[in-house]
RNA sequence: GCCCGGGUGGCGGAAUCGGUAGACGCAGAGGACUCAAAAUCCUCCAGCACGAGAGUGCUAUACGAGUUCGAGUCUCGUCCCGGGUACCA
């Protein structure tokens, strides 16, 4: 087994920590590593520290900056002006992923939108790929369905409806309706996303997004003032209050579409319930067959038609106060030569006339977006771009990596939306690699999540400074076999890594295109019943509970505390059980006789407990293991016995990995003179480890009455006697049993 | 709203294939040892009813149905808690 470890610890919040404290963080981190490393190395994780890594290293972020220039080669990595996130507490942008319920991850702050140029990775050319593959992967379900839904897979068809006569005038555009036109009249389409293209025949009017690009076009003189005025409005709003009220807002522009499936005239509407982010910006409106369609059409008394119906309507059936969702078992209504077709048959024949016709076709979206890597901030690693008034962008040659981080005095990150690099001249004027001509660095950092995207291909390979990964060890050890972390990075770190696998894996550099084949989420501990905070200053510091209990009593309390992938409460009178579990074995090894007869019993105990460790362990199911561990402690000291060595021994292979430190002490003054850890893992004998005579439940009419002692492979009949010898099952046997169930070995029930 | 988890004694939690519900531990009660305390060791400990007692009976795994000889476990419905996500068309 290769188990490393590794520090992450550039970005946002060691930045922001380093601010709070005054420490500059090229100082104050190699501080709390070491100080993590301490507290990991005095708890007793057993880790390969040679091969550590520190992503805030040159030797790292080296290869970090190595990544960034592979996708960018690739076309992945591409820079736009867009609307993006940012917070105006950290002063930086966000990926979609750290905002959360419309405020900033980190600190809680509403985001708002700004519109910037920001390096982007093309996640979404992966969506599908990171979608099929979960269906392959050995992981917590809780994690796979969270990026299920974060990639946002919807199936559906994007429709084209034609205004007609769009009219060119005095330098602008406008749209009338039913009026041939003369001069420069010309049809322009409005395409609209849609996953029930089954209910066009009950589409009513379309909705443009504010953003959207046709909105002057679509607007007719007459509402030109009425719809720019609505336009500005919606765009001095932020993003999270639009985000956040759900009521709706909506203007008219005047002009008409045809629906292409009933070829009407339909009014096309502009509305802040359309958001310009996803699809096509503009959807048809359903109000009889979808929610929001419904609520905007009864504000604004826009017609309503029922199209899908179930046996229990007609066709001329109305729609009533709430939109009718069903589909299993509807039919079409209203929808012309479709009527009577299932909802999925509509669906499919619908798009196929109207493909036909070149006015649809079937579309996958994603809800996943492009991820927004650029920070402007100053601990991260610098992107490796030049810009040089020649040549354009140019990428630093990867024989000049690493960019170093220049050792800035004031990184404080102000509102500009330019990173603090920028102040560090000397390092931000430089020449083009290309031309040689004065030129100016990318003063934007990387997100920290690429640091750790691809971390894990690191470690076999921290000895190595030619390459990031070397071939060898890359195929000796990955991808990981076995990853735990919590189901935060369910969106993030988890989606993130596997796309540079994948990357990197289509690049040819690795053979394998998914990091963890499995991964496990481990579970949240509380303490006392409540959340572990900071502010609440219920936190557990380790050396707290290690000074008072013990290292070992420390870790083998929190794998006994509760199921790991579930989590627990840590209370610190639970603490003693595991104290005094890990003292008696301190005892009973002390006090062990090396003279003196086996005990059957113990023996079979002895096997059943290295049985069930051994099968527990891999389960991580640390909390039984340990019971069992307790109750084979039980066992051998039961009745004021004194244990023998042979029964000691295994005891304490089986604590090592729980509480190294006592079991290593244990195993020298054992006499051995190795490490425990260099022992073979006891084994057990499947023979020893079954009980002769079993207690065997008894039930009449499947209520439990009692229990017979019999010999383990009893025959049915011999168990019937033994039941029917004992009064207090007897007696409730009355007349002859109608049947008779015989599980062997388990129980036996009698039906009257 | 939707998607994942989950709901078992005073508490943390066991029950791997549908087969004695409550392992193991904490807390609690009683006892031994001790001048005393700590530590250690022993006994009891789901609830209710009946019984002097050994014990006996009934009820219990959020709630209500169902399948089955038998359900904490499977099916359907409902409620509650935790997490994720959301005008995503």
């Amino acid at each position: 087994v290769f188990e490393p470890i590794g520090f992450d610890a550039f970005g946002i919040h060691s930045e922001n920590y380093a601010l709070k404290v005054g420490v500059h963080p090229m100082e104050l981190i190699p501080r709390n590593v070491a100080n993590f490393r301490r507290q990991l190395e005095r708890a007793g994780l057993m880790v390969d520290w040679r091969y550590a890594v520190d992503t805030t290293t040159p030797e790292y972020y080296k290869w970090t900056q190595w990544v960034f220039l592979q996708l960018l080669e690739k076309g992945l990595a591409y820079k736009k002006q867009a609307a993006v996130n940012w917070c105006p507490f950290d002063k930086t942008v966000l990926a979609n992923e750290q905002v959360i319920g419309g405020a900033c991850e980190r600190c809680g702050t509403l985001v708002e939108q700004r519109l910037l140029e920001q390096w982007f990775f093309r996640i979404t050319d992966y969506a599908g790929r990171l979608l099929a593959n979960l269906d392959t992967l050995d992981w917590s379900e809780g994690t796979k369905s969270a990026q299920r839904n974060w990639i946002g897979k919807s199936q559906g068809a994007e429709i084209a409806f034609i205004v007609q006569d769009v009219m060119e005038y005095a330098g602008s555009a406008m749209a009338t309706a039913g009026q041939s036109g003369e001069l420069t009249a010309k049809a322009i389409e409005i395409r609209v996303f849609t996953t029930r293209p089954d209910t066009i025949f009950g589409a009513t009017y379309l909705v443009l997004s504010p953003e959207h690009p046709l909105v002057s076009t679509s607007a007719t003189d007459d509402q030109r003032k009425e719809v720019a005025a609505y336009v500005a409005r919606s765009a001095k709003q932020d993003l999270v209050s639009r985000k956040t009220s759900k009521e709706k807002t909506g203007v008219f522009t005047g002009g008409y579409a045809t629906n292409p499936a009933t070829g009407q005239p339909i009014p096309i509407w502009i509305a802040d319930y359309v958001l310009m982010e996803y699809g096509t910006g503009a959807i048809m409106a359903v109000p009889g067959h979808d929610e929001r369609d419904h609520e905007f059409a009864l504000q604004y008394d826009l017609p309503i038609v029922r199209v899908i119906a179930n046996e229990t309507h007609t066709a001329e059936a109305p729609i009533g106060d709430a939109a009718f969702l069903e589909t299993t078992g509807c039919h079409l209504v209203n929808s012309a030569r479709f009527n009577g077709l299932s909802v999925s048959e509509g669906m499919s024949a619908i798009v196929t006339e109207l493909a036909a016709k070149g006015a649809a076709i079937p579309v996958v979206n994603y809800r996943l977006h492009d991820w927004c890597i650029s920070r402007q901030r100053y601990w991260g690693p610098p992107i490796p771009m030049i810009y040089c008034d020649a040549c354009g962008a140019v990428p630093v040659p990867e024989d000049q990596l690493p960019v170093l981080l220049p050792a800035l005095e004031d990184f404080r990150p102000d509102d500009s939306g330019i990173s603090p690099l920028e102040r560090a001249t000397e390092w931000y004027h430089t020449t083009c690699p290309s031309c040689g001509a004065a030129a100016r660095r990318e003063t934007d950092v990387s997100d920290t999540f690429l640091d750790s995207a691809w971390y894990f291909l690191r470690y076999p390979s921290t000895d190595r400074d030619d390459v990031p990964f070397g071939d060898a060890m890359t195929r000796k050890w990955l991808p990981v076999h076995s990853y735990i972390g919590g189901n935060e990075h369910a969106v993030l770190h988890l989606l993130y890594a596997r796309f540079v696998t994948m990357v990197l894996h289509d690049a040819g550099f690795i053979d394998f295109e998914e990091p963890f084949t499995r991964f496990r989420a481990h579970g949240m501990i509380v303490r006392e019943g409540a959340k572990m905070s900071k502010s609440k200053g219920n936190v557990v510091n380790p050396d707290d509970y290690i000074n008072e209990w013990g290292a070992d009593a420390f870790r083998t309390y929190l794998m006994f505390l509760g199921p790991y992938e579930e989590g627990g409460d840590f209370r610190d009178k639970g603490i003693s059980g595991v104290k005094r579990f890990l003292d008696r074995l301190w005892r009973s090894v002390h006090d062990a006789r090396t003279e003196g007869a086996l005990d059957a019993d113990v023996q079979r105990k002895l096997h059943q407990t290295i049985k069930k460790v051994t099968q527990d362990v891999p389960r991580l199911s640390y909390n039984t293991a340990i019971a069992a561990m307790m109750e084979y402690m039980n066992a051998m000291r039961s009745d004021e016995r004194t244990p023998h060595v042979a029964e000691v021994t295994p005891l304490v292979q089986l604590v090592s990995p729980f509480a190294p430190h006592i079991a290593e002490e244990l195993w020298s003054l054992l006499g051995n003179a190795t490490s425990v850890f260099d022992s073979r893992w006891p084994s057990y004998d499947e023979a020893l480890t079954i009980e002769d005579r079993i207690t065997m439940a008894v039930q009449v009419d499947g209520k439990t009455r009692g229990t017979i002692s019999v010999p383990r492979d009893v025959t049915q009949e011999q168990a019937m006697e033994a039941a029917m010898a004992d009064q207090s099952i007897a007696k409730f046997v009355v007349g002859v049993p109608r049947k008779i169930i015989f599980v062997k070995g388990r129980m036996l029930n009698i039906v009257l």
